[in-house]
DNA sequence: ATTTTTTATTTGTGTGTACAAACATCAAAA
DNA sequence: TTTTGATGTTTGTACACACAAATAAAAAAT
């Protein structure tokens, strides 16, 4: 291994977005069967845990920027598993029953993944990684 | 925090993603001054430690799809900081006398980063995290 | 009550990345 | 030697984000 691949794999930057990369390609394979993508998934949990909620109250919870969330609610109500009522300056998203009808196999989907890695990484060392990963997060 | 909230900060695909969005973001600052983003500059790096290497051998030291390596090495082409020369069907890069003139710049951006997340995280912690993940991201 | 500032959201646009298909070449087998 | 299959690369296309600017409304200050 010549000095500059050295110091990628020193490189939290690397090998952060390396990581993320595999995984998500892993969710997204466990997601398949909600037909949705991870992040648009978690975003129907979000809302069937806290109706009504915002842009910017779901990005805080998904750290992602407003637009993104934006988006992303209004591919679900494109698809028929959402809603959104504005008023004034404020949006409220809400699930449709077709929205909440899926949370089921999201939730199963969830733990697809969760196994498939805690396989892989064993899961004691899966969860501290992931308690470190969100711990860093929060840091930076 | 609600039970959706609790199930995200466990799992390893939003705490994975969510620290490679922010860490990213820093990167793209200490970058900056070298008018690139950290992947073209690793490209840089990599090309010039192995001159005339392909864009399959790049993607797999940098864990990038051979066809993201070329719309890189395309981008540095036409910025003019490398060439390459297709012969048969094999492609070797190389860099430009511009190309090789950015490595200080770029390794100066590269220690920045790696200083300013190590005071944050502490240098040791930081240290640590990045070999889990290395190690990881090479069994998913 | 009017102006100013702040806040919530959306839209325009750009970047990083992947996959699948197309292409071209080399290697192996027939 | 022709065919078959594997390999390296590029192109078409699509997705997940982000930032900055636009919009609009609420809150605060005057």
């Amino acid at each position: 291994m010549k000095c500059t691949e050295h110091i990628l794999h020193n490189c939290l930057y690397f090998t952060a977005n390396a990581l993320a990369r595999k995984i998500t390609k892993m969710a997204d394979e466990a997601f398949r069967p909600a037909g949705l993508s991870p992040s648009h998934a978690f975003i129907v949990m979000l809302v069937h845990d806290t109706p009504g909620i915002g842009p910017k109250k779901l990005g805080q919870a998904l750290n992602l920027a407003p637009s993104t969330v934006t988006r992303f609610v209004d591919t679900l109500i494109h698809r028929g598993l959402a809603t959104k009522k504005m008023t004034g300056k404020t949006t409220a998203i809400t699930l449709t029953p077709d929205g909440e009808a899926l949370l089921g196999t999201i939730e199963a989907a969830w733990k697809t993944l969760h196994t498939r890695y805690s396989d892989i990484l064993g899961e004691r060392n899966g969860e501290e990684l992931t308690a470190r990963l969100d711990k860093a997060s929060q840091l930076l």
